[in-house]
DNA sequence: TATCATTGCATAGCATGCTATTCAACTGTT
DNA sequence: AACAGTTGAATAGCATGCTATGCAATGATA
């Protein structure tokens, strides 16, 4: 039986994922923002101060990664680093003016990219959908 | 209202389809294979000799993305490139020996890295979630 | 206190993906 | 045939993500 990548729950979760962040960088790119630099932005809108060591574990990716985007996010003026006045390796990540100020228009944004994705699910299918999505997450977290 | 990231489809399918290609790159990396060379081969197992432009179309991804993995299958051994008899300006992709060996053993590995994901979903429950996917995809890609 | 392990972060190197650009080969039209 | 437009592919440049290393600061322990 051939593998058919139209039912593979990977291929499928690799093109929405792709098709998600490139609406996404569409229209946020007028904002000045990055898709990676929005999820940073999220954590940080939240709770400012944070390490990057909690930004790694509320985004969920691995710390090179992570540390290269704040490099992006500080050269674009998003956050500065305060030295931590308890621990002289880490550094808490602030955020400037300009990225207060990107909260609204970047969070519709998004929202606004969420709706298009999910134009055909009904509401009742949207909870399902996204809590399947949930479950196979926890899934491969845990395997 | 905040924007929370576990209730945004985008980020939750960006986070799952991170954990999809970590988990298949750790299962088929002993088989010498990286996960968009997979897509790839899966599109040349069904139908061998495709062109550039062939793959492009069926694995939806932008052309320059499709030739630097052809670069790096090439690199590696899976792919030979044949001047094409009708065009002097494609040519047709052609897998090796190699690569067709890999078959078996890299779908198994994915069907494998699938079934680890969905291994909480019911068998009815699959059928859903694919489906959903797939209509998020084709919202995305009309609008 | 001297040593060893741990932790927080930076860096190198690479794969994947995108947009933009360039170039050569093909097509169609005049 | 000559020109313009189209098409297939390569390349440059960048963002995101990963693994693997290295290093300095901190913590724990003999």
């Amino acid at each position: 039986m051939a593998f058919q990548k139209e039912r593979s729950a990977g291929f499928l979760a690799n093109h929405m994922a792709r098709l998600f962040a490139n609406g996404l960088q569409q229209r946020i790119r007028p904002l000045g923002l990055a898709p990676a630099q929005f999820m940073a932005l999220l954590a940080l809108w939240d709770e400012d101060g944070l390490t990057q060591r909690e930004l790694v574990q509320r985004l969920s990716v691995e710390q090179a990664t992570m540390a290269n985007t704040l490099i992006r996010m500080e050269r674009d003026g998003l956050i500065e680093r305060r030295s931590h006045p308890e621990d002289g390796r880490s550094q808490s990540i602030h955020l400037t003016a300009k990225a207060i100020a990107l909260r609204e228009p970047a969070t519709q944004a998004a929202r606004s990219q969420n709706e298009a994705a999910l134009v055909d699910l009904s509401e009742d299918e949207r909870l399902v959908f996204l809590d399947m999505m949930r479950r196979a997450i926890a899934s491969m977290q845990s395997g």
